[in-house]
DNA sequence: TTGTTCGTACGAAAAATTTCCTACCTTTAG
DNA sequence: CTAAAGGTAGGAAATTTTTCGTACGAACAA
């Protein structure tokens, strides 16, 4: 059991495939030489059948969805970006900041210089949070 | 060159070197007999001896440190909490978000119910930011 | 047709991470 | 003293993650 693809909970997405990801939710569906390319530009050499063994691998875990229709399949993330960076942050936090998001965005607030138009923009998300909640 | 320990810069610590530095900061310098039993309260059993060789490790790569003048050896992060998870954060939001704090902001607050003492915590050091910055 | 290019599949090697076994020393209770 | 309990050291095995080599089919230009 257990042993296909299926959506099955994400038990924890490797750094690899993280990188995946994000090109695909950057850019769209796309063929694995295009992900391969951007890899490369971004980070060290990666072979290109590695790439596409990993994106294979992902396939088989649910990550991502695959188009086989022609020769070229083309791959997508099988995952919405907001749900699951939503996951990876909550996960973040709890185990960085015993879950307490206030004290995070204290430590982002404190240490990087965040622009006076992103401050605003954050008092602004406050105030509807306000109103709303 | 670069063998022994000495503070390199971090490469990345593995999600096991990332538990074992939360329970030395979160309950002081302990032993691994103390580490151990945190992990194993808190996650899956580990063998002493695995939690032992971890830290033996992570010693060898610099990120603990070792009082050996007892028996029972005293281990000790040797990276400030702060200041780690201060660069772990920030590149999580590099990653993750593009560099945008803000985005995180964003995410963190409509995704999880904020309290209202949290919200208005956040909005002094807001306020706080705009005077100083 | 033929060979070169570009694609997938698949097995396995390589590397990194994690776990544990074994040996051996020290402390402590009896 | 002796046995039992608890330490450390280190090698090695087990797992997980990452990378790549090889085989082989399709497309395409010459």
């Amino acid at each position: 059991m257990n042993k296909g693809n299926g959506q099955n909970k994400q038990p924890e997405p490797t750094r690899s495939e993280l990188e995946i990801l994000q090109v695909l939710w950057k850019h769209g569906p796309s063929t694995v030489r295009f992900v391969n390319d951007k890899l490369n530009e971004q980070k060290r050499a990666v072979q290109y059948t590695s790439t596409l063994k990993l994106m294979q691998i992902m396939v088989e875990k649910g990550i991502l969805e695959r188009d086989e229709s022609a020769m070229k399949h083309i791959y997508s993330a099988a995952v919405e970006e907001k749900t699951f960076k939503g996951l990876l942050l909550e996960r973040f936090v709890d185990s960085m900041y015993d879950g307490s998001a206030t004290s995070l965005m204290m430590q982002l607030l404190g240490n990087k210089k965040t622009s006076k138009e992103e401050l605003e923009q954050i008092r602004k998300l406050l105030d509807k949070l306000d109103q709303t909640g």
